[in-house]
DNA sequence: TCCTCCTGATTGACGCATCAACGATTCTTG
DNA sequence: CAAGAATCGTTGATGCGTCAATCAGGAGGA
């Protein structure tokens, strides 16, 4: 059921099974390591579950229903957020938070499907200005409310709205975990952006 | 600061943003769908940041303290799992409720890196059995202490007990419901597997 | 002005995931 | 026993993400 990297218990003093897989808990190895007990692993395999399939999921859901890959749909949202449906791209990957390279490279798939454009000379000659064509608009308008209904739908049909908060509220400090640790990278630099107001169709 | 391809008010009746981005609310479009109110905007978009860092960051750790990617430390724990070191393919894809496919192509980079060997014969003539080498064993040894103490420190110390609970029961319904939805494919078909006793050093 | 340094963005190499198609083997059933 | 079907695993194409290297434009100082 929860199957997944599932762990095992070593053997040895260490409580229990590592993280969430493993089966090498031994004695020897190094550190002091606290394996998580039974209670914890449950609670790591329940996320590690969500981790490995809610995104895969939302993904699927977009590109089977509006054939938009959650990158581009991603992208062409923080577009449709700008009055002029165009911003310069480092303040695009920085509203993402997402590394420039990355989206580079999503944006040169992205104009050749013609769902965006750039224009490479605004004042500072470095930058480029992605825009939203019209089929980049016409795809997001038509993308949306498919996906907010299946956000909807598995995401908070399920849940009480103290479960929400409960949920939001982990996520928050889970996360706040990961920034000072330094293991973030792109993710972690985004800054600005709120919400302005939708162009829409 | 939540930043990420961050939603915005589009326009007409439909109450705020969608699912957590776009700015295409607009009053045409498709479906009555509800858009997300300011608090659900808020769960989701902490939801989203997690999904977006999370995976990473234990991907990261992983590599720079052992040098394993997260599916090769995955592979290397299902196998120290069993007591022979040694699982079918097609079983080891089972309980890491992944597809055929992608486990080949990652047993190929694998094998070629001395963490595991394929043997083609067993009784049955089409299955493999995918074995651990001495090096995937010290790979996987070696790993797991930072891996658990990673976990630890990021989803663990930052959660009340009670708080850990409640994360795990929002995962197990968000889960249940992606299932549900259809919108899952090889995560899903997990089956068996639990936890034997850890082969280890 | 010229040199240096910083920033903005792109590129190429590589690992990784999905999908569709393909051999291969075993099971099933007439 | 001999199709035909289901299963196992691999492969090739393509999209995606990261990293390191690179090019281009702009900013500050001598």
């Amino acid at each position: 059921m929860e199957a997944h990297a599932t762990p095992a218990e070593p053997v040895a003093d260490a409580p229990v099974a590592n993280a969430a897989e493993t089966g090498v808990g031994t004695d020897s190895s190094a550190s002091q390591s606290r394996w998580l007990d039974p209670r914890e692993r449950e609670v790591w395999l329940a996320l590690r579950h969500l981790l490995w399939s809610l995104q895969p999921a939302v993904d699927r859901q977009l590109q089977r229903d509006s054939g938009l890959s959650g990158p581009e749909y991603s992208v062409l949202a923080t577009l449709s957020e700008d009055p002029q449906g165009m911003v310069r791209s480092g303040t695009a990957a920085r509203m993402l938070g997402w590394g420039r390279s990355r989206l580079s490279h999503l944006l040169r798939r992205m104009e050749a499907k013609g769902l965006i454009a750039r224009s490479c000379s605004p004042d500072d000659g470095r930058g480029q200005d992605i825009a939203l064509t019209s089929a980049g608009r016409s795809a997001i308008v038509e993308a949306a409310p498919g996906h907010v209904d299946f956000v909807r739908s598995v995401v908070f049909d399920p849940l009480s709205p103290e479960q929400q908060d409960a949920l939001r509220e982990a996520c928050h400090r889970i996360s706040a975990a990961i920034e000072s640790s330094g293991t973030c990278e792109a993710v972690c630099e985004a800054e600005d952006s709120g919400c302005d107001e939708g162009p829409a169709a």
